[in-house]
RNA sequence: GGUCCGGUGGCAGAGUGGUGAUGCAGCGGACUGCAAAUCCGCGAAUGUGGGUUCGAUUCCCGCCCGGACCUCCA
């Protein structure tokens, strides 16, 4: 019996996954806000679940993958007014870089991509839902979630309503009941994007959106719910407080799969630092497989340290894993996703394990076996991994000059020149390629 | 200050109460005009001090070091 196991931060355990419903699995995962290009840090959250829902799609007949795009938010206001343009002209190149960079990462698209501005009738829904329970309360024309008003408060982080208020660093807004409480709904002037409702024109709070995206496509209650670990407090902390007060008797997401932050060049990645890393910028130096084995090559709940050497890695592991499929020219993916590849990913995504079954595909492979090759095959679907063909993979576009000098370099081969041999090679791989002799005078050239 | 996580060979990075995966790099050999790739082989690690145990890298405690969250951030 195959039983994928998660560890799941609600309980702080790894759990076999039992899902509410076997013939529908049902998973979320934060998208990005659309006010800029996606950076490597939304890459590894996006790779980490894609194969989550890779192995689920394996596991269970049918799984709706849910990623939300939030397209209300205050960063993008500022672009508009900063631009003079309303916020639908901003969101859209960021969603579509975003489109492009996860797909060049080949990332499976989600089965439902709702945006917050399509879902203003369930915000407010789910905020009058909060007022008629006492659970929320209006207050100089904000609407305000009552944190006092749900025991529950606090237990999903670890945090208690005490620490909050003694770790607050920001400055309570005089209209709070409690320094804890947070906004639903808030008032917009006339220069901002607002949205009629019971409470005026305004615009929804950060958290909100989310609850009510989830439960228009997933319902109250899912199996799993995703992000990157700086979004467990407050972001889905608050998440749970609206949604199971909204909608009582709901547990909301019923696994919390998180993955850890990762550092570039041994950094934090911040703002602050302005050390941010595009994905863009990456997908120009390297191929988008090599960028998402990268990503792979440490567990997801550790951290993982984004750097041009670990790239550079990925990319020769890569290397090998198409010449072990080279060895064997058209060969299928087998059905069955190899166990030495399986096992580690049902244990909680491990994907370096996962990796070092692919190793020992490859070594099989490369040793005649074609049945590793298949398997090896296999294995990529799962880990989305070799997606192209290993003429693709290692050719690319070869220009004319290359095939040129390396035409010239067989002929000098053949008349024993080898100094002329020698030197046609270095300009080869001045050119950024590598030329590799093979019997009888033939050879292959490939991207160094 | 509060909460939490981690310290494994040169580097990256898994697993495990009983002689420590995998990749990259390095070294020796085969192959090659020389290389590259491939194959064969080699060296190399569990922060520190205690405890539990027949036995700990793995469990527990102290210490040292590093990191995360508590504030917008995946």
């Amino acid at each position: 019996m195959t039983q994928l196991t998660l560890y799941n931060t609600r309980t702080r355990t790894k759990e076999v996954f039992t899902p509410l419903d076997p013939t529908n699995v049902r998973a979320y995962l934060c998208g990005p806000t659309v006010y800029d290009r996606a950076h490597i840090g939304n890459a590894r959250n996006v790779m980490i679940f894609d194969v989550l829902i890779r192995l689920l799609r394996r596991l269970y007949p049918r799984v709706t993958y849910v990623r939300n795009i939030t397209d209300i938010d205050d960063k993008i206001n500022a672009r508009a007014k900063e631009r003079g343009l309303p916020i639908e002209q901003v969101t859209e190149g960021p969603i579509r870089w975003y489109h492009e960079d996860m797909a060049a990462l080949y990332a499976l698209p989600p089965d439902i991509e709702p945006r917050a501005t399509e879902h203003l009738g369930e915000i407010i829904e789910i905020i009058q839902r909060l007022i008629a329970n006492g659970h929320a309360y209006v207050a100089d024309g904000h609407v305000l979630f009552s944190v006092p008003s749900d025991p529950d408060y606090g237990k999903f982080s670890g945090r208690t309503p005490d620490e909050l208020i003694a770790g607050a660093r920001v400055d309570v807004a005089p209209y709070k009941r409690d320094a804890g409480d947070f906004v639903l709904w808030k008032p917009s002037t006339p220069d901002l994007p607002g949205w009629d409702s019971p409470w005026g024109r305004g615009r929804p709070g950060w958290h909100i959106e989310c609850s009510a995206m989830s439960w228009k496509h997933l319902g109250a209650d899912f199996d799993i719910h995703g992000g990157g670990d700086d979004l467990i407090f407050p972001h889905h902390e608050n998440e749970i407080a609206q949604s199971c007060c909204a909608f009582p008797g709901s547990h909301f997401a019923r696994t919390w799969v998180h993955n850890r932050m990762l550092l570039v060049n041994g950094e934090k990645m911040s703002k602050s630092l302005g050390n941010f890393l595009f994905l863009h910028d990456v997908l120009d130096k390297a191929p988008g497989e090599a960028v998402r084995l990268m990503l792979m090559r440490a567990h997801y709940r550790s951290t993982l340290d984004f750097s041009d050497a670990g790239l550079a890695e990925a990319r020769k592991e890569l290397d090998r894993f198409y010449r072990a499929l080279e060895r064997h020219p058209g060969v299928a993916a087998a059905q069955q996703t190899p166990d030495c590849v399986l096992e580690p990913l049902l244990d909680d995504l491990n994907t370096p394990g996962a990796l070092a079954g692919m190793h020992g595909l490859a070594d099989a492979a490369l040793a005649g076996d074609a049945n590793a090759a298949a398997a090896l095959r296999a294995a990529g679907q799962v880990m989305g991994l070799l997606n192209v063909t290993p003429e693709e993979w290692f050719a690319g576009e070869i220009p004319a000059e290359v095939n040129a000098l390396a035409a010239q370099r067989v002929a000098a081969r053949k008349r024993k020149d080898f100094a002329e041999s020698d030197r046609l090679r270095e300009a080869i791989s001045a050119l950024g390629y590598a030329v590799e002799d093979g019997p009888g005078g033939t050879y292959k050239l490939r991207k160094s």
